[in-house]
Parts: structure tokens; sequence; C-alpha cells
RNA sequence: GGCCCGUUCGUCUAGGGGUUAGGACGCCAGGUUUUCAUCCUGGUAGCACGGGUUCGAAUCCCGUACGGGCUACCA
């Protein structure tokens, strides 16, 4: 297709969720695949919800994986501007428009009036049926409506859905999709504020915009219909982008993260949950049921039911419990479950308003692309490794799913470690830096490139660079006695000095030639490399873990090394003799 | 409750009338390695259920169950 154009139109209501990162990636894919257009749109009509640095932040994450848009705020572009708040008079123009021709009206009824309604009625819903009986411009005669008007009442505009009809529309990922308007509720287009609400807004700058594409979540499939009859009623139809509407990013399986250990925490920490947000259930004693039903892990599903003969208070907390373990990702499910599901870190107003990012927990950006870009499509063979420029060719919007995917963490951090280990020295060495310095410590270029090449094998995050090879930097900070207890006597104790005279008379502190020197020594002694390699990495590390021991000793340099071999050898006499 | 969408190993998924139901993560075992990790080999485990259509159904149809979304002057 010629000229396709796609966008990105997220809210700034805080950090961007994982699955609006998805969405933009998809979008992005879709657009760079076809030649089009990638437009990044900020739907800021919601004033009550709208959050200083949010914008900055979806920009800020959108650069750190390469999603690039074309066309945006802070970008330019000829369909401006892309910031909705900055669009009010093109909504008015249009709503009038609407007005105008029948297709939408105006309506008086006051927030209490329509909750009121609701208390009554919790089916309630504002349609053809009950409009007549409302107080809007359809029930009401022109004169009261010019008044009211006049006098500033307060007032919204709403969508006039027409009455039974079948609304069609063709869904890139599912399908035909039906809707019988008469199911439809006449929608507010225009807010009390003069705002629009995001199904107007949505509409009119999608088309005006010349948009070709609507990618977005599955939460908006339902109000589709909407959209469709709008496009209709502004006679915009034949323009009508096509839609596809992408499968949620649910929470990871209970089975993935529970275990002996954690269920006991878990089963109490749902509970204490459910006291907080439930007062009227006070005093049910939730950890027992809970234990129970996490303990039987495969079970949980068909435990869950909730049945009606169930007292109150359970049939509750089994509700509860169902949308704690399975639904939706949410905001608070790193946390609670210990891994980021944002793209960067957000430090919102309050402790429970901030939130880890991949970026700071430690993983690469094109693993963090590679891992999204799987949950929920596939190429169709049996590749999984993808740079963000494969992902281009190889994308294809009827390969997405169907079926809502949940988070795997344990898949995530596999894809990070194949790209730290594929990562350049130079490139590592860079973004370790930090860490060390963080913890007092600095180390020449060659010597960090040293480093994480001896590392990157057993680095899943950034910050195992550090946690896991910190004796590069320091001295051990103990001994893992274990070994020692098996292998070191102080006969042997005499024997291994001459390895440390041997080692410091060396003039050349290669690899080479530091393994020979140790050969050379157990050959002497009738030793074997079990014997002397785990004393040697024991007094470099104090850990048995560890990169090959020859090489590191060369990076630490003669000095730092033999030094090491000296006090690591005293303390490993103190230890046998204690 | 109503409307809409969905359901293949624990997870991500391939397969869309005849397949020993394939791959990846995880887990387990073995190999390589002085250790750990990487890497290699093998194993574990799945078509939600019930009807139908058909010579034959994971695959098509209907129903049920389960899961999810929507049901705001939020997006």
């Amino acid at each position: 297709m010629e000229n396709m154009r796609l966008r990105f139109a997220p809210s700034p209501t805080g950090a961007l969720h994982i699955g609006g990162v998805r969405t933009a990636l998809y979008n992005y894919l879709l657009a760079r695949k076809n030649g089009g257009t990638f437009i990044l749109r900020i739907e800021d009509t919601d004033q009550t919800r709208y959050v200083e640095g949010a914008e900055q932040y979806i920009v800020e994450a959108l650069q750190w994986l390469g999603i690039t848009p074309d066309e945006g705020p802070g970008i330019g572009g000829d369909y401006g501007p892309y910031r909705q708040s900055e669009r009010k008079a093109i909504y008015l123009k249009y709503t009038r428009q609407l007005i105008d021709s029948g297709h939408a009206y105006y309506a008086f009824d006051t927030a209490e009036e329509l909750e009121n309604a609701r208390e009554k009625d919790p089916t309630f819903k504002y349609d053809a049926m009950v409009r007549t009986r409302m107080r809007n411009s359809i029930s009401m005669s022109e004169e009261e409506v010019e008044a009211a008007l006049e006098n500033g009442v307060p007032h919204v505009v709403r969508l006039k859905v027409p009455d039974g009809e079948t609304v069609l529309f063709e869904d890139l990922v599912r399908g035909e999709v039906a809707f019988d308007s008469s199911e439809l509720d006449d929608k507010v287009l225009l807010k009390g504020d003069g705002m629009p609400t995001y199904h107007m807004a949505n509409v009119v700058d999608d088309r005006l915009m010349e948009i070709t594409h609507v990618v977005r979540g599955e939460e908006w499939l339902s109000s589709t219909a909407h959209h469709v009859l709008l496009y209709r009623s502004l006679g915009w139809e034949q323009e009508m982008p096509a839609f596809a509407h992408l499968p949620l990013i649910l929470k990871p399986a209970p089975e993935s993260y529970l275990d002996k250990t954690t269920t006991p925490e878990m089963a109490n920490r749902m509970a204490a949950e459910f006291a907080r947000k439930h007062p009227e259930h006070a005093g049910y004693k939730a950890e027992a049921f809970a234990m129970q039903i996490l303990q039987d892990k495969k079970n949980i599903p068909a435990n869950l039911k909730v049945k009606e003969k169930d007292p109150a208070d359970k049939a509750a907390f089994k509700a509860f419990l169902k949308s704690a373990l399975y639904g939706k990702l949410s905001k608070r499910d790193g946390d609670r479950l210990g891994f980021p599901v944002f793209p960067l870190s957000w430090k919102g107003q309050s402790e429970e308003d901030s939130f880890i990012g991949f970026r700071e927990y430690g993983f690469l950006p094109e693993a963090v692309l590679n891992f999204l870009a799987l949950l929920g499509w596939n190429p169709g063979d049996e590749q999984e490794m993808f740079s963000l420029e494969e992902l281009v060719g190889a994308f294809s919007p009827e390969r997405i799913n169907k079926s809502g995917s949940r988070f795997n963490i344990d898949k995530a951090k596999w894809f990070n470690q194949q790209y730290i280990i594929n990562a350049e020295d130079a490139r590592l060495a860079n973004l370790v830096r930090p860490q060390l310095e963080a913890n007092g410590h600095k180390a020449s270029d060659a010597f960090l490139k040293g480093f994480v090449a001896l590392m990157k094998e057993r680095a899943v995050t950034l910050p195992d660079f550090w946690e896991n090879g910190y004796y590069f930097f320091e001295r051990p900070r103990g001994y893992e006695e274990k070994m020692i207890q098996k292998r070191w006597t102080l006969e042997r104790s005499e024997h291994f000095a001459e390895l440390v005279r041997d080692m410091e008379a060396l003039g050349d502190f290669s690899t080479d030639a530091i393994k020979a020197t140790a050969e050379r020594f157990m050959e002497k002694h009738g030793l074997k490399f079990g014997d002397v390699l785990p004393m040697l990495r024991l007094a470099q590390a104090g850990t048995m873990k560890g990169p090959a021991i020859f090489e590191m000793m060369e990076l630490l340099g003669q000095e730092e090394a033999v030094a090491r071999l000296k006090v690591g050898f005293d303390a490993f006499d103190k230890i046998v003799q204690s």
C-alpha cells in the first residue's frame, strides 16, 4: 500500500506500560515494512489524569528502544499539532458538523443524574430507548435547548447511535467483527469541559492525519463499532482506516513463580491485600484458604470458580485471587513479582507510583524489543533472534495472535543473556562502568574490556557483571571453605609457597606463561589440576565460580595476582588449622 | 448480568481434515570445561470438555466450561 500511515497514540497519564511499548513496536514495524510513516500522537484530553513528565517518558522510552517516530510533538510534520490538547478547535468544528447533520445532540443531564440512574438500574445505558426521556436536545424543544445553551447550562455532546443496525468491520487480526447498534450507547463526544473524548478525538485525528491502519490494544475492540459509526456520520466511511486489535499481555502464570518458599509469602500478601481492599470482608481469615489454593497450583483455574453457595467472604476472596493471579499485567505486578514491567524507571509522586524499568534492571534494549515482538506475534518459522531491522522485514499483521499472552520473565532474561553474549566488549564496558563507580572503583578501558569479555557468558542482566565479578576490582571478601578443607594441608602449603615464588619471578605474566608455570609445579609435586587450580581460583576470587583462572590472573596483573596468592594461602593455613 | 473476543506442553508458539503434533524458554539427565557459565546431546510435558459433519477431526460446525476485554463527561 502506498503512503501507509500509522500512529502510536498514548495518553500521558504515567509511565508507559510494556503493553503500550509493544503496541508502539507493532505500529512501527508495519509502517517501516511498507515504507510508510510512523507517527507519535499524544492523547492528553483528560485533564484530570494528566501527569507531568509522562510525555517526556514516552519519548525517551521509544528512543531507548529505537522506535523512532517520523512525525510527532517536538519532531514536527505536516499534520500537526500532535498533542490533542492543542487541537480543541478542530474537534469543536466536527462536533458542530455532527450536530448540524443530526448525528449528535446536546445532553444536559448532570453527572449525579446519570449516577442515580445507574444506581437504580445497573444495566442503564444511554441509548435510543432512554434518550427520549433524558434531558437533551432530542427530548427538549428547540427554544429550551437554545435557552439552556445561552445560559451556559453545563452539557456534553453525544453521538446519536442509530437503532437496529448491524455494524460490521474487518479486523486484520480477528477477521469480521459484528455489533448490533441497539447494544451500543450514545457515547459522549464532547465533554463538559469542552474537551473531546477519546472516541471523537481519535476518529477526527486519524482522518485528518490520514492514518491508514489503526493498530491498538484489544481493550478498544468493543468501541470500534462506535468509531465506525463516527466515520460514517462524518462522511468518511470510504477513508476509514483498517483496524488491528492486539491481544493483551497477561500476568505470568502462577506456576512460573510460585514454589515452596514463595507460596506462604504470597498467600499472606494476598490475604493482606484483600483485607485492605475489602474492609467489608474484614475478619475473614483468607491465609489458610489462599495457601490451600496456591499449593495446589495445577487446579487454580478450576478451584477459583466462584460458586454461589460459597459464603460471601470466601466467594469474594476467590474472585479477588483470580484477578490477582490471572488477568491483564498491571503496574503493580512488577514490584509484586520482582521484575520490571516498564521500559524505563519511573519516579512518581509516591513510592507506590514509582517503578523500576527494564533499562535500570539491566536489560539491553534489543532484548526487550525481541522479547516483546514475539509476545503475540511470530514469523511462522523457527527463528527466535531478531534485530529491529530483521523484525521490520519479517513482520506481518496476519501473523499476530488472537489470544492474550502471559508475560514470561525467564524468556526475557534468556534473550538478554543472548544479547549480552553477542554484544561488543567496548559497549558492555561502558554499560558496566557506572556500577563500578557506584562502588567506588575505577578501571581502564582495556581492563574493563577484558573484564566483560571474561564475564559476559555469566551475566543475565548488567548488574550481574559487578555482583558476580566484584573481585576483579577488590580483594575477595572471604574464601569458600569447603574446597580448602578438602584440599589444603600445611604440607601442601609449603609447596604452594614455591609456586608463589615462581609466579613472582615470571618475566612474562601471560596466560600461557602462568599456565606453564602451574603445570611445571604440578608435575614436580605430583599434583593434579584439581589440586591446584581451585586453590588459585579461591585465592584470586574467594569463590569457586568464575571465568578461566589463568586468563583472570593475567588480567589482574602479576603484582596483584601474586599478592592475592600470598594473602589467600596464608588465610587457607588459618582455616585448616582452626 | 449484557455485548464482544479468545482457548495446542507450566510459559511463548508452529501446525488449519490423514503429522511419531514441531520449535523456544523453564525443568531434569548426560557430555565439554579446573569451577561456574556458555555450548552440545537427550528427556519431561500439550490439542479444555461434550456433541455433530466426515472413511478419518487438534484442524470444520454447534453447545458447554474456562479465560479475557468492554459496559465513564478514562484512555
